[in-house]
DNA sequence: AATTCTATGATTAGCCA
DNA sequence: TTGGCTAATCATAGAAT
């Protein structure tokens, strides 16, 4: 009933050293970074990747286009190879790239094809990654995907609390694929479900 | 003289059309992102790498402990190699590696060895990765990274102002070297000087 | 391509449910 | 481990340099 909230006090820029408050301080920053980072795409159009991991060693990844895409042009621009990197740039998602490989998705699975699975479509093929969190949220970051693709906006909307709501699919993704280079590989990259070590 | 200053407007998730503004928002904002990684890094013991592609295709990056080292865990997580991603995952940094590390810097170049250079060595040790615009920041990270390592703080917050005033080195940095797997490549990256494509 | 200034908008530390 | 709350603290759009 009372406020008892004591609000934001300034933190020292040094390592946490109880365990309660540094994995609450990690989840809460973790998703601010990701959002700063895809603000940071959309808003500049500019390709991100980001990798964290977890002081308990788990993997966390944003990427736009895809973390994949950006490790790749990375490591090309790394390496040298001029050549193969100004291809690996020219991944850079435009448009009409997007919403044919979007139509792709959706004619080839098309018969089991639920409305939910269209929305997921697009919101890979724009890029943003989605953890299980995030689902929960009323991201700014699908609604800007979706206006980034420029159609279904509305009606997206409309969808996306039903599809939020059941919670499923986006836990049990299959093992991640083995890496490629300069293939697209799927946009997508979720929290791993195991723990390492 | 009168206040002409606007202060924050809200912005709308979406691609910044006017070029300048663009620009500015992404120089802003990618400096803003990287204090968020680093600050994630130090506060929760995370390992962190960032790479960002301009708009303009130049690659910026932000990595703790580096960029590499993060890359190569994340790469063999990725891979399903359990074994060599501990041993990556192993990599984190501890106190008494880095200082072992710097102490071989430090002999190595013994001769020729700048104070100022010696400065660098313990930020870099620190994972704490530099670009041309936070040399003349003053760098909370600067600070923290030297008070991770316990030691010279005060002597290095003195020296702190001589050394980024004297504005070269980080500029011309040698080519990247290649890429190394699990071989603890130079901690320290950068923007790179020439624009692809 | 980056920095400064300032009013605001956005993020988040500390607590609880 | 996540979500909401509240009140600081922090980040940054716009304009000009």
């Amino acid at each position: 009933m009372k406020k008892l909230t004591q609000g934001r006090k300034k933190i020292p820029v040094e390592c946490i050293e109880d365990a309660n408050r540094l994995q609450v301080c990690f989840s809460k920053r973790r998703k601010g970074l990701v959002k700063k980072a895809f603000e940071l795409s959309v808003l500049c159009g500019a390709q991100v990747a980001l990798i964290v991991f977890s002081p308990a060693g788990k993997p966390y990844t944003y990427g736009h286009t895809s973390v994949d895409a950006v490790l790749d042009r990375f490591l090309l621009s790394y390496s040298g190879d001029v050549e193969a990197e100004a291809v690996a740039a020219s991944q850079q998602t435009d448009l009409s790239e997007l919403l044919r490989q979007e139509e792709e998705l959706i004619k080839a699975r098309d018969a089991e094809a639920r409305r939910g699975k269209e929305l997921q479509a697009e919101v890979r093929a724009a890029g943003v990654w989605i953890d299980g969190d995030m689902r929960h949220w009323e991201l700014p970051e699908l609604e800007a995907a979706l206006n980034a693709l420029e159609r279904v906006q509305a009606e997206a909307a409309m969808r996306a609390h039903e599809i939020f709501a059941q919670d499923a699919m986006m836990q049990q993704t299959s093992a991640p694929a083995r890496r490629t280079r300069v293939t697209r590989p799927p946009a997508v990259m979720k929290r791993w479900p195991w723990t390492p070590r």
